[in-house]
Parts: structure tokens; sequence; C-alpha cells
DNA sequence: GTAGGGTTAG
């Protein structure tokens, strides 16, 4: 009875009395009670109590059950260093390396939660046996990490080593698929899930709903969504965000209308997907009806909705206003923000807008790891002629060395991912992929294509500039797909920035004269080519 | 009496 007041985390009195009566705590009790903490809204209770325990000398002796919860506890709080402290404690105690699995497990979690992918694989690593648990929590760390090639390697050795996949790895390994758009593999789970009878949990349904929609498949993802008996908000949010992804930002809307109909409460993120589905068609009215009406659901704007908002109004050419929209609303302003605006300015022609807002919000010291903030002010100052204010900027994009890639695309053929890079000449068969695009381009040249060398926004020659776009990363991955694909299979091209001008035209062209379907999903919507055009209707 | 698990502005 009293202990179930415990777990509610709420009965300060009963935790004082607890500690009191700490002599006649036996390990069973202890462990019980952290078990509790560690859930409860409170869960530093956990650690003070087992400190507590700690300087006691008739304190309860940790067994393989103590570190679980503490860890756990740890990983809620994101404190790193307790949790290190308790790896070493952990290391030292005679527990290890006998019975420690579930310690060790509940160890890569917590350093996943912190962010700290290394340390958590080296965990995994160096454990001498590994379980479910173990195979899937090294594997939501890389799904986590944005590492999802390394987390479905993790995903087929597991299966390699003959252990079976339960709803917790397929989830994760969905995520990862869903990351990539790599539809085969989503697929290859699909069947597991089924073939081990989880495949219509929540959870894992929705995961494969939202993977489904991710790799292009909005019509399995429907199927999947319609299939569902009890539809909570994970699931209509997921959809409607599919339907937003695929540009039906109608039907987004209208799915809406009927999920409060149903009184399944919308949260933040149901409101997002609004906002994105708003987004890309720019309808500006209509985002500002969502906008206004989060109040009526009891959700506070965020600095994803702002965000949203920003890019619907400066995508859209309303720059002033998106810039007013900045400075009234009253969370502060990041980097990524302040880029959508920047961006939008020199895509709609106002440089010097874009150039005054990144020298007074001193974009690079808002964020100086993100190299997004360093291509766009070196697309700034290439767009006004500023070549050695250019060079500077890069000159100190690679003195601190920031580490996100800045633009890559991925494809998945035969259910392997291939990754590729601006210029990538790292992969086995990139001789024959350049051989490919140079034969593409006589193909595009005849139908009277001729690069948008204007986009190019270094101080090159002509012929240079037209050479960097023909190795932009997503017509590398698309050469790579028309070498080894069959002619009626449909190419997915997954991007991880926006479009650009002259590979969207490339693309275009070249979905009519190879008689291809081509998808490619960049950073905000689907794009569909076929026949010469596109499902976006050439607005992204 | 154990650990891990669905949607998320760019």
């Amino acid at each position: 009875m009293e202990l179930a007041a415990v777990s509610d985390g709420h009965s300060a009195q009963l935790h004082a009395k607890l500690i009191k009566t700490a002599p006649h705590f036996d390990s069973f009790l202890a462990n019980y009670v952290l078990r509790a903490y560690s859930k409860s809204p409170r869960p530093h209770r956990a650690l003070r109590l087992f400190l507590h325990h700690h300087s006691q000398p008739l304190a309860p002796i940790p067994d393989r059950f103590t570190f679980a919860p503490l860890l756990s506890a740890a990983a809620r709080l994101g404190c790193a260093d307790t949790g290190r402290q308790l790896h070493a404690l952990l290391l030292k105690s005679s527990l290890f390396p006998s019975s420690s699995t579930q310690s060790l497990n509940s160890l890569i979690h917590f350093y996943s939660s912190c962010r700290l992918l290394l340390p958590a694989l080296q965990v995994f690593d160096e454990m001498s046996e590994r379980d479910v648990v173990s195979w899937t929590s090294a594997i939501s760390a890389a799904a986590d990490a944005d590492s999802p090639r390394h987390a479905l390697r993790l995903f087929d050795s597991m299966v390699a080593d003959g252990i079976q996949p339960n709803e917790a790895t397929a989830v994760a390994a969905l995520r990862s698929c869903a990351d990539l758009g790599a539809l085969s593999t989503g697929r290859r789970i699909h069947r597991i899930a089924r073939v081990h009878g989880f495949s219509s949990k929540p959870n894992v349904a929705t995961s494969l709903l939202d993977m489904y929609a991710k790799c292009g498949r909005i019509d399995l993802a429907e199927e999947i969504f319609r299939g569902l008996p009890e539809k909570d908000v994970f699931a209509w949010t997921a959809m409607i965000f599919g339907l937003a992804y695929h540009e039906r930002s109608r039907e987004a809307l209208d799915l809406f209308q009927d999920m409060v109909e149903m009184g399944v409460q919308p949260d933040d993120r149901t409101i997002t997907a609004l906002l994105c589905a708003c987004r890309s068609k720019a309808w500006v009215a209509e985002g500002y009806r969502v906008y206004n009406n989060m109040h009526k659901f009891g959700i506070t704007p965020r600095i994803q909705h702002y965000g949203c908002m920003v890019d619907l109004l400066a995508r859209g050419g309303h720059l002033s206003e998106a810039e007013g929209f900045i400075r009234r609303m009253p969370v502060e302003p990041d980097a990524v923000l302040w880029r959508t605006l920047i961006w939008a300015s020199m895509i709609h022609g106002d440089s010097e807008r874009a150039e005054r807002l990144m020298e007074k919000r001193k974009l690079l010291e808002m964020d100086p790891v993100d190299s997004g903030s360093y291509v766009l002010m070196g697309n700034v100052f290439g767009s006004l002629g500023k070549w050695e204010k250019k060079a500077k900027v890069r000159e100190t994009m690679v003195k601190r060395r920031t580490g996100k890639l800045p633009g890559c695309s991925r494809i998945e053929v035969n259910g392997v991912v291939h990754e590729f890079e601006a210029g990538d000449s790292g992969h086995p068969e990139a001789e024959r992929i350049y051989e490919k695009w140079d034969e593409i381009v006589e193909r595009l040249r005849v139908e009277g294509y001729s690069p948008h060398v204007s986009e190019v926004l270094l101080d090159m020659e002509d012929e240079e500039k037209a050479s960097q776009l023909h190795h932009h990363s997503e017509k590398l991955a698309l050469a790579f797909g028309l070498i080894n694909t069959s002619p009626e299979e449909e190419i997915l091209i997954v991007k991880n920035l926006r479009s650009c001008q002259d590979c969207h035209s490339a693309m275009k062209l070249i979905s009519r004269i190879y008689g291809r379907k081509i998808m490619v999903r960049d950073r905000i919507k689907f794009h569909h080519f076929s026949n010469g055009c596109c499902s976006c209707g050439d607005f992204w």
C-alpha cells in the first residue's frame, strides 16, 4: 500500500520514513523503491536514496537489480557524470562481469540518452553475453544518434546471431528505415513483425505507417492506418505528417477534423504536422488559422511552430512579415529559424536583407558546430559577389572542423543503402557512376537542358560550375540507381537538404527521357517525378 | 522483483 504511494513519487514523508528505517531495508525492498522513484516524476530521488544508503553502515547490498533503476534515473535526468560514476561503480562491484547483462543494458540506454553513441556502443561491444534487449538498446542508440545505417547493420548482425527481434527492436529498426528511405528493409521487418504476431501492436503499427510514408508508399501507410482498430494521437499525427509530406495537404487538414470529431486530443506535434501541410502549399491564411487555433487545444506554440510559420511566410515571399513575426514571438529565435529567413531572402533576390540579418545575428556564434550556417553564409556572400568574404567563411569552417555533412543523398538498392556526397569518389562504383552521368548529360543536352550555372555561387568559369552541379549528391545517387535497378522500378532518393533548382529540372527531364518514375524525398517534401513533371508543381 | 520501445519546425 505504502509502496504504491512511492511509485507516484509524491510522498515526501514516506520517503523520509523509508530513509529512517534504512537498517531494516533489505536489497529487495531497496530495489523496489529505487525502481519506483526512477519511474516517478522525480527520478533524482532514486539517486538520492542510493547515495544515502551508500553512507549507511547497514546499507542494503547492491545486487543485479540495483543498477538498472539508477541508470534509468540518470538517463531521464540527463546526468552524464552521475551515470559515468555508476558505470565505474558497477565495474568495481562483485556483480561484474557475471550477472550484469541487465545492468549493462541500462548502461547502453543511459549513454544513448546522453547522446554519447561511442560509449554506448563500446559497452555493447564489450559485453560477454547479449540478449535481445542489449541488441535493441544498441540499435536504438545508433538510430537516435543519426546513424541509421549503423543501426540496420546491427539489426542484421542480431538476426545473423539467431536472436529474435521483438517489438522494441522492430520499432528502432523501422525508424532507421524511415530515415534512410530503405523500403525493402522496412518491408522485411514488416514480415518479421507479422510472423511474430506483433505487427498490429499500436507502437509497431505506427512505426510501420511512418516508415511506409517516408519510403514513398503513402498508399501502404494509409492501409495500415485504416486497419487500426483504435487510433491514438500517435497514429493520427503520423498519418497527417505522411499526407503533408506527400503534399496531400487538403486531406491532411481534413483528417485533423476527423481526429477532433473522434474526440482524440491533438498534441503539439499534431499542430506541427498541420503547419507543415500548409507550408508545403504556401497556404498562408490556413497556416494562420491553425496557428491562431492552437490555444483552443491547450497547446502553446513552440519554436518548431514558429519555425513552420516563418518558413511558410518567407518561402511565399512575405519576407518583411516573416521578419516581423520573428521579432514578435515570445521565445528566443535559434540559428535554424534565422537561416530559414536568410535563405528565403536570398532565393527571393533580397540578398541585402540576407546579409543584414546574417551579420547582425552573428549566425556563426549561435551554433558554431552546424555547417548549415557556414554553407548559407557562403552562399549569401557568393550571391553578392563578395568572394573574399565567402572564402573567409569557408576557411573558418575548415578551421573549426564542423562535423555535420553539408549534403548527402541515399538510395537503397537490393536491400543495401548507398550514400553519396557531392563530388563523391569514394563509392566502389564511382567510375561507372560518373560515366553514366556523362551519358545522361549528353541526352539532357539533346533535349535542350542547360545547367543552372547561376545557382553555383562560386567564383569560377561556367564550365567548372556545370561540373559542380553535375556532381550534386542526388545526381550521383540517381546515376547509381539507373545503373542498378530494372526499368519498371520506381527510384527513391532521400536527401538531407532541400532540392536545388538544377537537380529538380534535371530530374524532371530524366523521368521523361528514361521513362522512369523517380521520387526524391528532400528535407520537407516528396517530389514525384514522372514524364517530365513534378508533383510539387515547381514550388518548394 | 530486471533492462529497451510509436508521431517531432531545418
